[in-house]
DNA sequence: TGCGTATTACTAATATGTTAGTAATATATT
DNA sequence: AATATATTACTAACATATTAGTAATACGCA
């Protein structure tokens, strides 16, 4: 009988569960030789287009001073250019090149389906429902939670 | 047409999921001068006693080389101690030292209060409903699941 | 026009994540 | 007993996370 208090901390049971899903294809971004955080910010990218650095971390969930170093070592491997915004020197539009398009269209493929292949195996009926759930919660982010009084010490 | 999962990005949902609810903790942590990792470690041991690294990183979900560093750190700030394990040189046990079981019993209080500052502000069906599917989910990590071929290169 | 403030992307410092590999010890097998 | 294998915690190297702070630029307003 398991009843560790892991089992009733949520953010270490989210934890897990991105981990549970990510390891499913992690080997593919594996094989092309990029991290996560690499593939997540490619992505975006060809969803997106051209777009704005502080968009790209707000888009993938990641803070700045990470993405300075992602963009920095994806603009090193040759997967993004950058491109200066007329009108704001501090502004730049980051995009795909020819060779991160084409690597991206062999990638897109192998996700889609890789989770075809997870939905055979466990089912589509509690993925459906955690998307639910979960987008149901990042909506709640607005919505101001009171914080505890620290005493001091 | 409903969105198909392969077009959505469930470890980035349920990264943000996460990121949501662990804000609403780290200003306790911090005001204890703890990240949400050591405390993570803390807690199990309080709810464990004595234990080996190994079936901390599990119940964690920290690996292995993340562990030696936040067991070093933490050993280095007087919250965990070692014990040796007869017939065994290799393993180890980790024990809490009576600063961190006081530590502790500070901070587990308010941790509790502020899941419940939660629950007021965005009601407790979402949450339990998430346990639920989460829990759900991490089972299933034992249902092997099929990888997709990758083309050579 | 000049000045305070906001914005943007960045650096610095430290902690942790990820993968590969290693030394020491323990165990199974011959 | 001798050898091969498994286990445990560790190191190394690099990528990313987190917090604080900065330089350059843009903007609001007296």
């Amino acid at each position: 009988m398991d009843q560790h208090i892991s089992q009733r901390n949520l953010p270490l049971l989210l934890s897990k569960a991105r981990e549970t899903i990510i390891s499913q294809f992690r080997p593919i971004l594996k094989h092309f030789g990029l991290t996560e955080q690499q593939w997540r910010v490619l992505r975006i990218l060809v969803e997106e287009g051209e777009i704005e650095p502080r968009y790209l971390c707000e888009y993938c969930d990641i803070l700045s001073p990470s993405m300075t170093g992602i963009l920095k070592r994806l603009g090193e491997m040759g997967l993004i250019s950058r491109k200066a915004i007329a009108g704001d020197k501090r502004r730049v539009l980051i995009l795909l090149t020819p060779e991160s398009e084409a690597l991206a269209a062999k990638i897109l493929p192998l996700i889609k389906q890789q989770y075809q292949l997870i939905e055979q195996a466990w089912g589509t009926e509690l993925i459906t429902q955690l998307y639910v759930d979960v987008e149901h919660l990042i909506q709640l982010k607005t919505v101001k939670v009171q914080q505890v009084e620290l005493p001091s010490h």
